[in-house]
DNA sequence: AAGAGAAAAACTCACCATGAGAACAACTGG
DNA sequence: CCAGTTGTTCTCATGGTGAGTTTTTCTCTT
């Protein structure tokens, strides 16, 4: 490294073997693509929300071979190219949100983001499968519909798949999905305290308790009220006052909150931490 | 969703559609996998280290197209399935290993994660190629060897990619390895508020004042040695005590540094927060 | 209309972690 | 022996946190 990182001498010019563009557009013209081709390539979607203060998380039953039965992330192979089913998907996000609104529609808004991949050789009975995992939060969504490959698609409560309290044993799913979907739970968990994630399971407006309730929800465990008010509002740019207040102050009688919506912070300091309280 | 997510009704026999090994055995017989092999997946790592209190990620230039020249992550294909190059990787991570062995020998013990992975369709001029990327951080290595696919290889310190204090404008690398590079930068630097990451940065058994020095340069800022001496000591998990001392209390005289290892917590409570100090 | 009950929001207080600086301890070289 | 350097401990003011109580504002009942 006496010459630096950029390939050049101290007089400027390109050192041996640097970048040339004309020859690299020969090599090209006579690059055949399938010589390297060995994998198929999948997105598989850990979509969660949360209804009636627990997360449920999207699952559709396999209607084709293999697995056909079981339950599974919604998921599809990633177009390569324009095949006979549609147009090629330009980034591996837009095939992860492709084979999601095939389940549910989707809101405007919606955090999307890359939980990693897996790509054990035997992973899938077919062939080799490299399986890229995205995980969506959305608020609360209608009933899924169900698919070409999909017998039948719901929304299950987390608690059903050994998850949160009063867990059960944690049911078996497709391939290798309940290690995916473990890998969502905590990454869900890890980044609410760090993170302004938490406004992505609420509506546009949303009060101190709802957004608790969130919190309570994913991380399975009750909080101080009093104190989890004070700290959301002394946490600068997790939320915004709408100057609104809620319609109706709970079912039996009570005062109406106050309605906020989310700011424009993305991490929190200081964080929100599960360990103590 | 009234029949549960195990698929079985009331009476306990399996819902129609259920899971069935025999007949999945059937369909797998006539199945051709090279119908849904539309792309290639390879595997970059940013593998990182500290020399000189300044953190280096190892770059080899590429002697072959495509972007011969420029310089690039270590990387390769996937091996999917045994080939004349050698024996399929079992597993990403293996692919990973295998691929930075081919540039520098590797400690027994290193840490190394996923980062992520990146698709968009025109990322690589042959074919749509899916790269896996993984981080890697290791001890002080020594200077890389070249390999089959690159001219020279060289631990490139980051302030010449754009990084820390008294930064370039930043050099462009192959592909996308830029944005990769950047996200492994951001990644090293919040893991180590709240993982004790940075000891995989260390040999077996360090001084406190070096474990902030880790801190320092991947952060670039200065930390007030005395209260980062008692934060860590105040973490439990973080580092023990091997009992012994440095060899020399530094060059210009000083007192003999305490020696610490690692110690078993992965996770820090509470978390080294470089917001403020 | 008055009061009970409920939910949201504000307040109090003891305690702990933190940032900043000073002081002390242990070592090297002249 | 002394100056300089580095590692470690101590002090203190400040601010955030956990736990509990009080106040505000609403609904529902009588």
């Amino acid at each position: 490294m006496s010459e630096g990182i950029d390939g050049r001498r101290g007089d400027g010019r390109p050192a041996a073997g640097g970048y040339d563009a004309t020859d690299e557009h020969r090599f090209l013209a006579g690059y055949d693509p399938n010589a390297f081709a060995p994998a198929a390539v999948t997105v598989d979607v850990v979509a969660l929300t949360i209804r009636d203060g627990l997360p449920h998380v999207l699952l559709g039953r396999r209607a084709r071979h293999p697995q056909r039965g079981r339950w599974a992330l919604p998921g599809g192979f990633v177009r390569a190219r324009d095949s006979a089913a549609g147009p090629a998907d330009p980034d591996l996000p837009d095939a992860a949100l492709r084979v999601l609104t095939e389940k549910t529609p989707l809101p405007a808004e919606i955090h999307l983001e890359q939980l990693g991949t897996y790509g054990a050789i035997d992973r899938d009975p077919r062939m080799r499968v490299i399986s890229v995992a995205y995980m969506v939060l959305a608020p609360d969504l209608p009933d899924p519909r169900t698919g070409r490959d999909t017998a039948e698609a719901a929304w299950v409560p987390w608690t059903a798949l050994g998850y949160g309290e009063g867990a059960d044993t944690g049911h078996e799913l497709a391939f290798d999905h309940t290690r995916v979907l473990g890998d969502a739970v905590e990454r869900a968990r890890s980044k609410l305290e760090y993170t302004a994630l938490a406004t992505a399971f609420l509506p546009p407006a949303f009060t101190i308790t709802e957004l608790r309730g969130v919190y309570e929800a994913v991380w399975g465990r009750t909080l101080h009220a009093a104190n989890f008010h004070r700290k959301i509002l002394a946490t600068p740019g997790f939320v915004e006052d709408t100057g609104e207040l809620a319609d109706r102050g709970g079912s039996g009688g009570g005062r109406r909150a106050r309605l906020y919506r989310a700011g424009g912070a993305a991490l929190l300091h200081p964080p929100l931490l599960r360990g103590t309280q």
